[in-house]
DNA sequence: TCCATATTTCTATATTTATCGAAATATAGA
DNA sequence: TCTATATTTCGATAAATATAGAAATATGGA
C-alpha cells in the first residue's frame, strides 16, 4: 500500500457516521447491509448517507453489490487488514516486537 | 475506546505528513526522534512540523520527551494497538474470523 | 405502462484544515 | 549576560469537507 492510498482510507474512516458505518459493516459480516437498513440503525439522512458510503466506497474499504432495489455494502476485509499492516510496518525497525505485523489481520 | 476518539486519531493519521510522521516513529521505536530530525528525513517546514505533532500528540499517539534543547517524539505502541482494536472490534459479529481482534497488536 | 420505493446526484452553505513567514519562547554554552 | 540553536505560537490565506433539501434515476410489481 502506498502512503496516498492510506491517506484516503484513513480520512475515509476519520469521520463520526463513515466510522459508524464501516464498524457496522464490519459486524454485520460478508452478506453487508442495504443502505436503508445502515441509516435506520444510524438516523443519517439518505443523501448524507450515500455521500459518505461514496467515500467509503472510492477509499476501497467497502463493496456495494445491488440486488434489485436495493444495495448492499460490505466491509472489505482485505483491504483493512492491509492499512492496518501498514500502519504497524517495520514497526521498532523490526526488533524487540511482541508480535509482527501480520499478525494483524482479521477474517 | 469511544467513537470520538477514534476518529480524532484517525484525523489525526489521515494527513500525508503526519502519516509519514507517525510511520516514522513507528519505526524509530521507543526512543523517538528529535523534531529537528523528523523534519530533515520528511522535508517539513518547522512551523508545519509543529503544527502537525500537535495534533498527533492531541490524538494521543505520539508522545512528547524534553532533552534539553531537542522535544523527542515517540510513536505511543499502546493508542495504536488500541485503534487497530477498536476497528476490528467485535468483527463478522465474532464469528468465522480467523483471527480474533485481540490478535491485533505490536510492540 | 404506471406507481411506489430505494438510492444517488445536484446545489448551496457553513465549517474545518493545511500552509508558512515572522515573531516569540526556551535551553545550553561561552 | 549574551548568543546561537531548537521549537512553538501567531496571523492570514487557500483549499477541502459535511450537511441536507430538492430533483433525478433505477428497479420491481400492479
Amino acid at each position: 500500500m502506498e502512503n496516498k492510498h492510506a491517506v484516503r482510507s484513513l480520512a475515509a474512516l476519520a469521520q463520526e457516521s463513515r466510522l459508524a458505518i464501516f464498524r457496522l459493516l464490519v459486524t454485520a459480516g460478508p452478506a453487508g447491509l442495504a443502505v436503508g437498513k445502515i441509516g435506520e440503525q444510524l438516523g443519517v439522512a439518505p443523501a448524507t448517507l450515500s455521500f459518505h458510503l461514496k467515500e467509503l466506497s472510492h477509499a476501497g474499504l467497502v463493496d456495494a453489490r445491488q440486488d434489485g432495489r436495493f444495495v448492499f455494502y460490505s466491509a472489505n476485509y482485505a483491504a483493512m487488514n492491509a492499512l492496518l499492516g501498514f500502519l504497524t510496518e517495520n514497526c521498532c525497525a523490526g526488533e524487540s516486537c511482541a508480535l509482527p505485523a501480520s499478525t494483524t489481520s482479521c477474517c
